[in-house]
DNA sequence: TTGAAAGCGCTAACAT
DNA sequence: ATGTTAGCGCTTTCAA
């Protein structure tokens, strides 16, 4: 039998017994009233006098005691606690790396902080996503929030069948079951291309791989600009560049070995804006002189870089609480909508 | 801000009934066993029939049913939860940006993912790192990783002496009672500032806030190359930049300002190096030709700027690990000591 | 205004 | 090999 730990119990310097961690109990006797009463005076409730109120407060912040949270969920059912997932590539375990996402961690921090939740932040393997609903099942967070749509639109719909409160960042698709925030990826599309365009630029080459839902309507937008132009969709000038590794530098060969001539390039992520530029450089192409380049994204050293990246910009700060909020509507009404945020050409050096 | 456009986007349950999760009883109940015997399959222990076993493993898989986290961690008093705190300046905000902090964050959730913990992770504001023993006491998480030491030795002392567990990714001090894991700046100073000697430059800036722990470390390395080299440390070649904003614009200016001659520079972080490159370009001075340039880090972009960058790589995959397996054996033991990485020198284009 | 008692969903002694 | 029972630390009826 076990005996709780007791002020007469002698502590030896040896004992590595953990020194028991305070609780309600303790505060309610010190402060000679009930557990009920310390309960209700830390939460504020008005059923309990003021003077008492404040006798345990300070007792409590003498002591350093807070409530377990544990055990306060519990009671309460719940769990205050939102995950954030990104799914990551098996191979490459690369998808966090993206400066991106990084920043979007980061405005889902914020977002998360300010509505009182806290952030639970898992990698889970992109080919089971499945497990994702796990952390819901198990009671660990009370939604989950996933970045990176990628190609696993399927298995997210397999998700929201399963009634896992969930809220993608992505582009909104045809027979989709799950809620999607996202930027105006068809409107991005378009303010590159027509900046391009407006630059006198009429060989716009288009690097991203389309069947990413983003990048397929960020190449709708590209198609439109060109239309409004009256210029056709040259297929030797889109290049299927991925987001890993060199993709840019890849594309750059690609496109040149079909020696085709361009003067534009219109790169959907600014990584790969970046990578290509460094290959064209190499190449002895100026930019942008002799190609102007626009990214996506708009990531903090777009600003820095050689040439300073034209880019679009995805309202990250808004991000964070669009997905939050539209997941904590979901949770309370069972009920929630695709959410549009703007995009926004910001122009530097690399387009002019 | 609009809303999207499509008719089918509405996630809706006419349903509003609380279906009533799954628990053990149940599982029990439809198994006709009793809930100590399901706790006991589903946590595979020997002492259940194996044909019971699979049974009502095979029932709680077909019924979706996973064990509640946080009635387990009640009762086990546990939480299989680490905290990430990053500190966040309450003006700026700008931390969580920094691409090596982001990276850090990756790292960090492969290692807890390892090791079978959660991660949770927090923006606190730095002025109240106090604050932080909050999610320990709450017993939200069983100990807490810190990145970003900055200026808060003091603070994280306090936190130590409250008996938090505790690990902080930094340089080590005098009088620290608090864990740190960090890589050898000081010798990643020497690396960086030998290596601009050995490709024959003479007038080597250093930009650095010294004030910061790390920086001062790799500082010292900065000096003690020069002292083998036997040059003396030119004080006019130091400056206190920040890490903030356009950090190496400023200090740019500032030497420029001094009209003191320089041919190469070692900057604290990659970000610095960066925009101190572009500062120099923006004044004539070419890269690596007129100044050679070593950054710290090793940041993703550094390979795609331009120059490539020549920086100081520090050994991110390890890190996680190194941070997450002393603040384990601290939870354990209630011991563990400061661990030092080994930095490496990487050459790129930007110092030959 | 306060306290007693029940129970959130689970695990682990202690029985059988 | 399985069931009974007593909590983990908290909140909240219900009774006083």
């Amino acid at each position: 039998m076990k005996t709780s730990p007791d002020t007469a119990n002698t502590t030896q310097r040896a004992d590595k017994k953990e020194q028991r961690r305070l609780q309600m109990a303790d505060i309610a006797r010190l402060a000679g009233v009930s557990t009920s009463t310390v309960s209700r005076a830390l939460s504020g409730s008005k059923l309990v006098n003021d003077e008492t109120k404040t006798r345990i407060a300070e007792l409590a912040k003498s002591l350093n005691y807070s409530i377990n949270i544990g055990a306060q969920n519990l009671r309460l059912k719940q769990s205050r606690t939102i995950a954030v997932v990104i799914p990551s590539d098996s191979a490459t375990r690369q998808h966090l790396t993206d400066p991106f996402f990084l920043g979007m961690l980061g405005s889902l921090a914020d977002a998360l902080t300010e509505r009182g939740f806290d952030m639970l932040v898992s990698r889970v393997d992109a080919e089971q996503l499945d497990s994702v609903s796990q952390i819901y099942d198990t009671g660990r967070a009370s939604g989950i929030i996933l970045i990176g749509q990628w190609r696993h639109h399927d298995q997210l719909n397999e998700l929201a069948l399963r009634q896992v409160p969930l809220v993608v960042w992505g582009a909104q698709l045809p027979k989709q079951l799950y809620v999607t925030v996202g930027s105006d990826n068809i409107n991005g599309g378009k303010l590159a291309t027509r900046h391009l365009l407006d630059q006198g630029r009429r060989a716009i080459a288009f690097f991203g791989d389309i069947q990413l839902p983003e990048v397929s309507q960020r190449y709708q937008g590209y198609c439109a600009a060109l239309s409004e132009a009256g210029l056709p969709v040259r297929e030797e000038l889109v290049v299927a560049a991925s987001f890993v590794e060199d993709g840019g530098k890849q594309a750059v060969a690609e496109l040149c070995a079909r020696q085709v001539k361009f003067d534009a390039l219109f790169a959907c992520s600014d990584l790969l804006a970046m990578t290509a530029i460094n290959s064209l450089r190499e190449r002895d192409f100026s930019v942008p002189a002799d190609v102007a380049v626009v990214g996506y994204d708009d990531i903090e050293l777009a600003r820095y870089f050689h040439p300073p990246l034209t880019t679009i910009r995805q309202p990250m700060p808004v991000a964070g609480l669009a997905l939050v909020d539209a997941l904590l509507q979901q949770i309370d009404t069972h009920a929630s909508q695709a959410f549009l945020l703007d995009t926004e050409l910001i122009i530097r050096r690399s387009s002019q």
